[in-house]
DNA sequence: GTCAATTTCATCCTTTAGTATGAGTGACTC
DNA sequence: GAGTCACTCATACTAAAGGATGAAATTGAC
């Protein structure tokens, strides 16, 4: 929630400050157009990046898991609630067992999630722990087997 | 590759485009920076989400138009010789990989087939080969859409 | 506002997996 | 008989996975 307000209150005086700018370089007219919009450009692309990847890290969408799972009919919250119940799996630990079950790496895990590699190997390392195996290999068959994924 | 291509010719005549409007309107004087500024931002702003996605989408790349293939019941030793032909994988790299499948360590998979270890390593290393896999989970998946195991 | 659970990240360490290479043996083909 | 292939095993190495522990920030429930 901090990160939103402060991410917001950047943004906005980014904004200000490069309309402030680019209104005096332009009444001056020693700067060309071409240059501020780049400029723009630039900066707005990378915000753009940057609040895809923030809010996939604070709301993550589950496309993988939305595509084939048919849970219409309880709500979402409703039913990651009965997954965790039913296994002790926490909702971070469904989605990175579900890219174990896609033969990721940590690290690659950690890439599409944004996470560190340090993250993924704790969630994997309760993952082994609740679903009582002993590699990410047998994890994935029993999860498997429990329609897990 | 194409989608690169063509994105990327997108994004430059949209650039172009922009620049021309830009000055255009610039130099007839009835149309205000700022405006220039915002519109520009908010396209790059999407452009940055959309290149943010788009990356994380290509990432698992791998075949699975197999998942369904109508497996032909011929007999036990044809079928066998069938999969290994369209495969390349031999029949003892096939009792490994059912045994990866089944989330066995290397040693264990050597305890029970009765083979050292060393043996267990060079079957799994021509099995990821033939696969085009990089880790043994994504040879386990690829294998379990091909019908493998 | 408090508290428990979740999520995140780090470091140190051990074990397992995987790569590269070489080599011996048996079966089968030409 | 030479060549090929599958199978076996070994050594030496690098990369990845997994375990243990501590810690901080968030979140959700109460």
């Amino acid at each position: 929630m901090k990160h939103i307000i402060i991410g917001s209150g950047l943004l906005i005086t980014l904004l200000i400050i490069l309309f402030k700018l680019a209104e005096v370089q332009f009444t001056q007219g020693n700067v060309r157009m071409e240059v501020i919009i780049a400029i723009t450009s630039v900066i707005f692309f990378i915000i753009g990046i940057y609040f895809n990847r923030k809010k996939e890290n604070v709301k993550p969408s589950r496309p993988e898991a939305a595509t084939e799972e048919p849970q219409v009919f309880i709500d979402q919250k409703n039913l990651q609630k009965q997954q965790a119940n039913s296994n002790g799996l926490s909702k971070r630990e469904l989605e990175v067992l579900q890219k174990m079950g896609e033969g990721f790496s940590n690290q690659e895990i950690a890439g599409t999630l944004f996470l560190s590699e340090s993250t993924i190997k704790t969630h994997v390392s309760n993952i082994l722990f609740k679903l009582d195996a002993k590699r990410r290999t047998e994890a994935v068959k029993i999860a498997r087997e429990k329609g897990l994924i």
